[in-house]
DNA sequence: ATCACAATAT
DNA sequence: AATATTGTGA
C-alpha cells in the first residue's frame, strides 16, 4: 500500500541520527586535502568532534608533520613547486590524508547505511554516499567493508556450535576480542547481517526456494506486485547451480543441499511501485517450526 | 569503473 | 594493531 510505503520510510527517517549526532559529521566547507593542505584546524570545536579530524593525529600518522612545517618543502608524491593556480588541484589529488579512525559512531553509521541499504546495494560507493561523511572515500569503506565481512563470517562459524545467539560466541570460544571486535560489537549487527553458513545457503531460484538439508529454511521475498521476486541475493556468477554461489556478506560459498519450495513469497507492497531508490533491506524472522526455523526476508529491515 | 578478496605495506 | 594500498580476477 501506498500508506504502508509512507510509514516505511518516515520509520527509517526517524532512526537517522539526531541532530546532535549529525552535528560533527557535517560537511566542512572546503574539502579534507585543502584543510591538510593549508593546515586549517577546526576553530570551532575545541574537542574531537570531526570525525575524519580526530584522526589526524594518530602516531603513524607522520603526515601532519610534512604539512606543517611549509608549504614550500612539502611534496607527497613527486610534485616539485607548487605553482599558485594549478598546484593546489594537484597537491589535493596527490596529498596523504591522515588514517580514518573508525570510531564506534561512524562505525554506527557505516552499519546503519549497509542495513538500510539492503544487500544488493550495500557496496563501498554506495555505502560512502549514504553515509555522507565529509572526507569519507571509496577506499575507507571499502577497507572497513572487508574487515567487517571477516568479522561476521568469524563471528558466525564461532557462533554455529553453540546455539547461544545472543551473547558473542566468540567470546567464550576461540575468541579473540580484539580491539576490532569490540568497535564492531559497538554496533549491533543487524539480523539480516548474519546468516548460518552452514554451507546451507541457497540463492534465489525463480519460484521460491527452501533449502532442505539443513534446518533453516529460506525464504524469499516477493518485492513488487509483477510475477518478479527479487533476488534476495546476488546470483553467483554465472555459475550453475550447485557450484557456488556468492554471499553477500560472506563471499562464495559452496552450496550442496538442493533446493526445495516451501511457503508464500512475501508481498513488499500492494502497489509495488513506489520504490525506486528508496533503501530496501531486509529482516530475519525466525519461527520455529517442526523444529525447522524459518527465515524469512522482508523488503525493509523496520518491520 | 567498480567490486571482492587476499596479500602486503605503513 | 588498525587502516591503507596493491594486485588480481570478475
Amino acid at each position: 500500500m501506498r500508506e504502508e510505503d509512507s510509514n516505511w520510510f518516515a520509520k527509517w527517517e526517524d532512526e537517522l541520527p539526531s541532530p546532535e549526532e549529525l552535528m560533527p559529521l557535517s560537511q566542512t566547507l572546503i574539502t579534507q586535502d585543502l584543510a591538510i593542505a593549508f593546515d586549517i584546524r577546526n576553530s570551532n570545536n575545541t574537542n574531537q568532534t570531526d570525525i575524519i579530524n580526530t584522526v589526524v593525529n594518530s602516531p603513524q600518522a607522520n603526515s601532519s608533520a610534512e604539512f606543517d612545517s611549509d608549504m614550500g618543502g612539502t611534496r607527497v608524491g613527486g610534485e616539485g613547486g607548487v605553482g599558485i593556480g594549478s598546484g593546489l588541484d594537484e597537491q589535493a589529488r596527490t596529498l596523504k590524508r591522515p588514517r580514518l579512525v573508525w570510531t564506534p559512531q561512524l562505525h554506527k553509521r557505516f552499519v546503519d547505511a549497509v542495513a538500510h541499504l539492503g544487500i544488493k546495494n550495500a557496496v563501498p560507493k554506495t555505502i560512502m554516499q549514504l553515509m555522507s561523511v565529509d572526507g569519507l572515500t571509496r577506499e575507507n569503506v571499502a577497507s572497513h567493508l572487508q574487515k567487517y565481512r571477516l568479522y561476521l563470517k568469524r563471528m558466525q562459524s564461532n557462533n554455529n556450535g553453540a546455539g547461544n545467539g545472543n551473547s558473542p560466541g566468540w567470546l567464550s570460544g576461540s575468541g579473540v576480542d580484539t580491539a576490532m571486535d569490540r568497535l564492531f560489537a559497538s554496533a549491533p549487527v543487524p539480523a539480516h547481517f548474519l546468516r548460518p553458513i552452514s554451507e546451507h545457503y541457497v540463492p534465489y531460484t525463480p519460484g521460491t526456494m527452501q533449502v532442505h538439508h539443513p534446518q533453516i529454511a529460506l525464504q524469499a521475498p516477493m518485492v513488487g506486485h509483477g510475477p518478479q521476486i527479487q533476488q534476495p541475493f546476488r546470483h553467483f556468477r554465472n555459475s550453475p547451480p550447485n557450484e557456488q554461489f556468492e554471499h553477500p556478506f560472506l563471499g562464495r560459498q559452496s552450496q550442496q543441499q538442493q533446493v526445495q519450495r516451501i511457503g508464500t513469497p512475501i508481498h513488499a507492497n500492494g502497489n509495488g511501485n513506489s520504490h525506486h531508490g528508496m533503501p530496501t533491506s531486509y529482516v530475519e524472522s525466525a519461527t520455529a517450526a517442526n523444529g525447522r526455523k524459518v527465515l524469512t526476508l522482508f523488503p525493509n529491515g523496520d518491520d
